[in-house]
RNA sequence: GGGCGCUUAGCUCAGCGGUAGAGCGCCUGUCUUACACACAGGAUGUCGGCGGUUCGAACCCGUCAGCGCCCA
């Protein structure tokens, strides 16, 4: 016997334990089924669960289950990512704890110190991802940094670069000046950062007592300035073009340049330009072929190495001693320290205040530095290309299509990829120096040896570059990589491509972009054909959550609280296209509300012997019940299977919480419960037999986003064998006979007892008192059909029996009308008549407010001319109907007056 | 500044040319032999403003306002 409530935590474990036993997340390549693959986002080997990934996971796991159980052959294929800054950051972090520091371990010992954290504490996120009941393929779970993902990652490389899309270059790159590496345009982030427009005055040379002011928010760059700019036609500058300005403290003559960057409408008009620390002023520095010396070190402290040639004493402009005084200085100490002495010098002309956008490492959320550097480059403007066009061509859609415009405007305006870091901790970049500056790209050190012999006709000494790629090179070869490419395995062949990528917005272009253009160039087709974009998990109001607001939902401690089949039902009901999750702990308490009703549901035909029952036809039904459950099953099945098709986990969730609450539960089961308590016999036989059915379709339907609760039912009841739901097939619709005649009877049925409670709460009937109920110009076929659900009615509508009414009414009746009848409660003594008057007139308000509308819109000869036919039609029978209504209901109204 | 999206019941949202809906919440009643994580009933909307197209607009078009996100 079932409890009277679903424990989570007593079956979860168990439950999961034995899928995975079975084997039953596991894809079977060596099948004919169709395959279905979602490759994982890999989650971060540093991270752990949170509220985002139970909501992705979640999407995906449904997915699959769903598919699965259609008989696809699926994967969904698990696996983390080595994180490169992240992991390193975690693990030196550590070390600093010990008192110790990686630079004086060296690079091979601290390697293997990550190696070993990540053994200790790596598969975090893979042992909660079990919590939430993901079907993921465990045996194939994949780490970026494996021997075979590795292996893909140089061969990428040195393929990219054989073909001339990977290249080095020098040119200004994103740089942390705390994490010490440069980092790609994504992983930079504006933040509005309150500071000052400084305008400074600079003398124009030759010209005693002339000034040109230039407006900057970074006046500790100054000292690597080598032009002025302003715009070519601005007349306030016009004659200083050409000429020489004198840069203040340091003495260098700068030229004054004329370049449309200068924006005559901004600051004062001319602008300082630092081609080694701003990324427009080195564009402006190449169109003028400026020099740009660099005066800030890897860790943003002044450095006056490539300027200490100019360094002059010119009194009141000038100071060399100064200057050299700010060497090692960290660039916001220098700034203040430059902004004083330009003070004393009279050459700030005014400090305004000024809110701008500062560009921020997304990791180390310090201001990052541009910087003059060799790095690494990848092409990604040819490799764009292909992917580009495949969305065009509708290879690969995004779900919502929306997102395609987002995807557009970066693609198409894509910048060189700069893939190089200056970690330890990744794929160390394939390229060996050799004398002469020549550098030789190889799979390994022997090839790279081999060339070297090659190109200088002996034996040389290489060095490997110390740097490594950026996490996201390898993440893009993630759909084919985890596959066993480069080699050709049966597993490249079928799972590539893949079905869906489910993901956030806020990945698109790091990963799913990439992935794209990889998948593209390497595989020469799509890595996906659909990518399902959802929203953010945000806390009841809307606020995104963080830790500092303390909003922040644990999803762990959601499944321990209500457990994981109703913080999944919760996420499915949500997540609707293009919306965020606005999750609360009373949405989840709703949903697990759901999961109670289900098992209870179940513990009623357990308590009345109902079972599964192989020797049951669903086809041979008779009874109008039967039919009609059928029917309705058959119409949730066909709705959530739609849903499902079209990522619309809202919707399908919906159509099985209202057929298994409203339906099954509301209806089925309360007319069923006569038959039940009856006589043995055929039709309870059928009832019984419908009712194991259709619980077996509701466990398969919910399956996929209630797993735990589904798998332990059908367990217990023996639908199959323990743990077999996860392969049970998806059900599907069987012809039901007279499905429309059923409907047409149940609906009756329904409207009547419905009609019936009304007016009982309405007149205030204690639910103890029952009455019969008169049926006055029924037709026979309605007097046959009430007939048949006496039963029901009794019990539903408290009514002791029904009859006929031929004569007059009798005194003291509630009335209320039924199809072409009108019903009426002999209550007298209990109801109150004046209630009952104001109950008939407020109905027939209505009802009168109806026709008055419809008969306007009749009475208007344009749409009866003009409307489609079958609209006027479809007004004139409603207006029939109301009309007739109002009859009945001024004869009920007409009795009372006596 | 450019782009995208949103504005419908107290809340969260669906509906996207022909009768304004759901869930939750709220109010009333009920321990009716599965379930009080329940059952039954009820109330609630100038569908952001204005203008247009149409026989007919929450829905299409224009415009304004407010909110949110992305990019500069």
């Amino acid at each position: 016997m079932l409890d009277k409530n679903f424990d989570p935590a007593a079956v979860e474990q168990r439950l999961y334990e034995g899928w995975e036993k079975a084997g039953a997340f596991g894809a079977r390549p060596e099948g004919n089924a169709a395959p279905f693959t979602i490759m994982i986002p890999p989650p971060n080997v540093t991270g752990s669960l949170h509220i985002g990934h139970a909501l992705t996971m979640t999407i995906q796991d449904t997915l699959t289950r769903w598919r699965r159980m259609q008989g696809r052959d699926a994967l969904w294929q698990p696996g983390t990512d080595h994180a490169g800054i992240a992991t390193q950051m975690v693990v030196e972090r550590l070390l600093a704890s010990e008192g110790k520091d990686r630079r004086q371990m060296g690079r091979e010992a601290f390697l293997d110190r990550v190696w070993q954290w990540k053994a200790e504490s790596g598969g975090s996120i893979t042992r909660q991802l079990r919590r939430l009941g993901a079907s993921l393929d465990w045996p194939r779970e994949r780490f970026t940094m494996d021997d075979g993902l590795s292996t893909a990652v140089r061969e990428v490389f040195v393929t990219l670069h054989d073909q001339g899309l990977i290249y080095r270059d020098r040119r200004l790159v994103n740089w942390d000046p705390k994490l010490l590496t440069a980092i790609s345009d994504l992983e930079v982030e504006s933040r509005e950062v309150k500071g000052s427009l400084w305008h400074l005055r600079y003398p124009v040379e030759g010209k005693e007592g002339r000034f040109i002011t230039v407006a900057t928010t970074r006046p500790e760059t100054m000292l690597g300035d080598t032009a002025i700019a302003v715009h070519p036609e601005d007349p306030r500058f016009a004659d200083l073009v050409g000429k020489r300005a004198i840069l203040p403290l340091v003495g260098r003559a700068i030229p004054i340049v004329a370049d449309e960057y200068s924006d005559p409408e901004k600051g004062s008009g001319a602008v300082k330009i630092t081609p080694a620390h701003d990324f427009n002023d080195f564009e402006v520095g190449r169109r003028h072929a400026l020099a740009m010396p660099s005066v800030l070190t890897a860790d943003a402290l002044v450095t006056l190495e490539e300027i200490e040639a100019d360094l002059r004493d010119i009194p009141g402009v000038a100071d060399a001693d100064f200057v050299r005084g700010l060497a090692g200085q960290d660039r916001f100490a220098a700034r203040k320290a430059i902004v004083a002495r330009l003070e004393e010098l009279g050459l700030v002309e005014k400090i305004d205040p000024h809110t701008h956008a500062v560009p921020h490492g997304d990791r180390g959320g310090v201001p990052i530095e541009p910087r003059l550097t060799w790095q690494w480059y990848c092409d990604a403007k040819t490799l764009a290309q292909p992917a580009i066009k495949a969305v065009e061509s509708g290879a690969m859609t995004f779900h919502p299509r929306q997102w395609e415009n987002t995807f557009f405007a970066w693609m198409r305006d894509i910048q060189p990829w700069c893939v190089s870091r200056q970690l330890w901790w990744g794929h160390r970049i394939p390229a060996w120096y050799g004398p002469e500056g020549m550098i030789f790209v190889a799979r390994d050190e022997a090839a790279a040896q081999a060339k070297a012999r090659a190109h200088f006709g002996h034996d040389v000494a290489l060095d490997r570059d110390p740097d490594v790629l950026d996490t996201w090179f390898s993440s893009a070869l993630w759909p084919f990589s985890t596959l066993g490419w480069p080699e050709k395995t049966p597993e490249l062949a079928k799972y590539y491509p893949g079905s869906v990528l489910v993901t956030g917005f806020d990945i698109i272009f790091f990963w799913v972009a990439r992935m794209m253009m990889m998948g593209m160039h390497f595989m020469g087709d799509v890595p996906f054909r659909d990518i399902y974009i959802h929203g953010l998990v945000r806390d009841e109001r809307g606020q995104k959550m963080s830790k500092s607001k303390g909003n922040v939902m644990d999803p762990l401690e959601l499944i321990d609280a209500y457990g994981a089949d109703a913080v999944r039902f919760t996420i499915c009901a949500l997540t609707g296209p293009g919306r965020d999750v606005k999750l609360g702990r009373q949405r989840v308490e709703g949903y697990r509300a759901f999961a109670t009703k289900l098992w209870n549901a179940a513990r009623f035909l357990e308590m009345n012997g109902i079972a599964p029952d192989v020797r049951f036809d669903a086809a041979a039904v008779k009874t109008p019940l039967a039919r009609w459950l059928l029917d309705a099953t058959n119409r949730a099945v066909a709705d959530a299977s739609l849903a499902l098709e079209a990522y619309r986990f809202d919707d399908y969730a919906q159509a099985s919480y209202r057929f298994v609450w409203n339906g099954f539960c509301d209806w089925f089961l309360e007319f069923a419960k006569p038959v039940l308590n009856g006589p043995d016999g055929a039709e309870k036989t059928e009832i019984k037999g419908v009712a194991q059915h259709v619980l077996g379709v509701i466990l398969r339907l919910l399956h996929p986003s209630m797993p735990y609760i589904t798998e332990e039912l059908w367990d217990r009841f023996g639908y199959g064998e323990p743990c077999s739901l996860i392969r049970a097939e998806w059900p599907g619709a069987i012809t039901v006979e007279g499905a429309a005649d059923a409907r047409a009877e149940l609906d009756w049925v329904v409207s009547l007892i419905g009609d019936l409670r009304t007016v009982r709460a309405e007149m205030n009937v204690p639910p103890s008192v029952t009455a019969p109920l008169l049926l006055q110009g029924a037709t026979p076929e309605t007097l046959a059909r009430a007939g048949r659900w006496i039963d029901a009615i009794r019990r539903l509508g408290r009514v002791t029996e029904l009859t006929a009414l031929a004569g007059e009414a009798p005194a003291g009746v509630a009335q209320f009308v039924v199809g072409e009848a009108t019903a009426m409660l002999p209550l007298a003594g209990i109801i109150d008549f004046a209630a009952e008057r104001a109950r008939l007139s407020k109905e027939r308000g209505k009802l009168d407010v109806e026709a008055q509308k419809i008969e306007a819109k009749l009475g208007n000869p344009d749409f009866v001319a003009r409307a489609k036919e079958e609209v006027v039609e479809e007004n004139r029978e409603r207006l029939a109907t109301a009309q007739a209504e109002i009859a009945r209901l001024d004869a009920a109204l007409a009795r009372l007056g006596k």
